[in-house]
DNA sequence: CGCATACTTGACGTCATTCAAACCGTGTGG
DNA sequence: CCACACGGTTTGAATGACGTCAAGTATGCG
């Protein structure tokens, strides 16, 4: 199947939206779109053919399972993310959809070939590159630092921004694209706590659960003076 | 003062490697090295026109301030790392010298220039970003999931092959360049228990603490087998 | 010599984990 | 249609790892 970047809702985000029609033309013809169920992986830790790809709608997790096989996301990428390893020789994490995903993916080695060929596709690559660090090390401050309260808080904040067309405000609702178990993984907390501390937080008129993914933002603010509070 | 590439320490392995003579001497018309003690910070979170660098030798921290005004570390750099967050109006971090540093500055502008013009350095800082999104994923694993005792195992071993010319073994011995203070606010732990920890590990049998900062690694076997393992 | 700064050590408290059991929505088969 | 099993979730009680508070010990600098 090839690519139809004419009606991409991405088009204009993805790090391809710098390039020019022809060399954008040119890039689609070495890739083909792929749709992800949930918890099928686009690849896995070791691969040595890891594809490259640009998430056109869904969620996916990036993760790592340890020694002793336990699961460990590292990241969440949401429509327009890029996702690839360009210099390493096989893929360090695993990149799993956590909703049915549809993708624009390309071999490595067209991507590769891409960055040489357009500059300004490098720089594109460059800068979400270092977006993702900076929401990485975003998260790093929080696992870190922050009570479970404000970790829980903090990432229903960001949810509520991302499912949110506005910059400005939150979604007031949305479902969340994460199990307990993952939710919980992600924040380095056991689903127990994080069960607990929703309830607590419902208890508190900040959020409203409803059915076993949903969550309604009643008191945005609360959940924001939350995500500011150091760990005592 | 002007850069001298010929004797620069990092030529062969800086972003700027990457360059021909004669755009390196291009790029370094526009940069100038600086000497930055400990302590003192290369910029601030929030400054506008926050710098760009390579460092060449010494070493950084990576922080924040959150609300309460406590400091929190996220990432270290190292010889050859490059510092500089082309995209962003402003800073989000601030960057400190832990120990005596050198580095080669230069105004984000003249980057942003080089960038355009030479598309091999976008290429080599694409590459340096990701190897910096790779490490501080490597961090979040650890704080989120490791125990206190794996942590700084981990770490140990770590600033051990850092601190080793050969990239197969580490080095016997060596000097943190983090006080206990800095160590516990990067783990996301306290003074105390990285302070009884270390004393664990000497009891093991593991290391041998040398004065405030020293380390000799007694067993790196030992070390190694705690970073593997998970939190129970 | 004396103060400051960093580090160590101990006693105690707390928050999150662990272990265990119950709950709920959904799909399956009798 | 109901019984039942199963995955995800909630809730409770007890444990434990790390944090907090508070002394006490180097190490270094004026």
């Amino acid at each position: 199947m090839s690519l139809a970047c004419a009606s991409c809702p991405v088009r204009d985000s993805a790090a391809c939206s710098v390039l020019t029609e022809e060399e954008r033309e040119a890039l689609s013809a070495a890739g083909r779109t792929r749709v992800l169920k949930r918890g099928e992986m686009l690849f896995a830790a070791g691969d040595e053919d890891a594809a490259c790809a640009t998430l056109v709608s869904g969620a996916l997790k990036v993760s790592t399972v340890d020694a002793d096989g336990n699961e460990n996301i590292l990241a969440l990428v949401h429509p327009a993310g890029f996702i690839g390893e360009l210099f390493a020789p096989f893929a360090h994490h695993d990149v799993t959809a956590l909703t049915e995903s549809t993708l624009c993916t390309f071999a490595k080695v067209d991507i590769q070939r891409a960055v040489d060929e357009y500059p300004a596709l490098a720089k594109a690559l460059l800068r979400r590159s270092q977006e993702d660090l900076h929401a990485t090390r975003s998260l790093l401050e929080l696992t870190a630092h922050a009570s479970a309260e404000t970790r829980l808080a903090s990432v229903l904040h960001d949810f509520g921004q991302a499912a949110s067309q506005s910059p400005c405000h939150p979604a007031k609702h949305f479902d969340l694209p994460l199990t307990r178990g993952e939710l919980a993984n992600m924040l380095g907390l056991t689903i127990e706590t994080v069960s607990r501390k929703l309830g607590e937080l419902e208890e508190a008129g900040a959020i409203l659960r409803t059915g076993k993914r949903g969550i309604e933002l009643v008191d945005p603010a609360h959940l924001q003076a939350l995500s500011a509070r150091k760990v005592v």
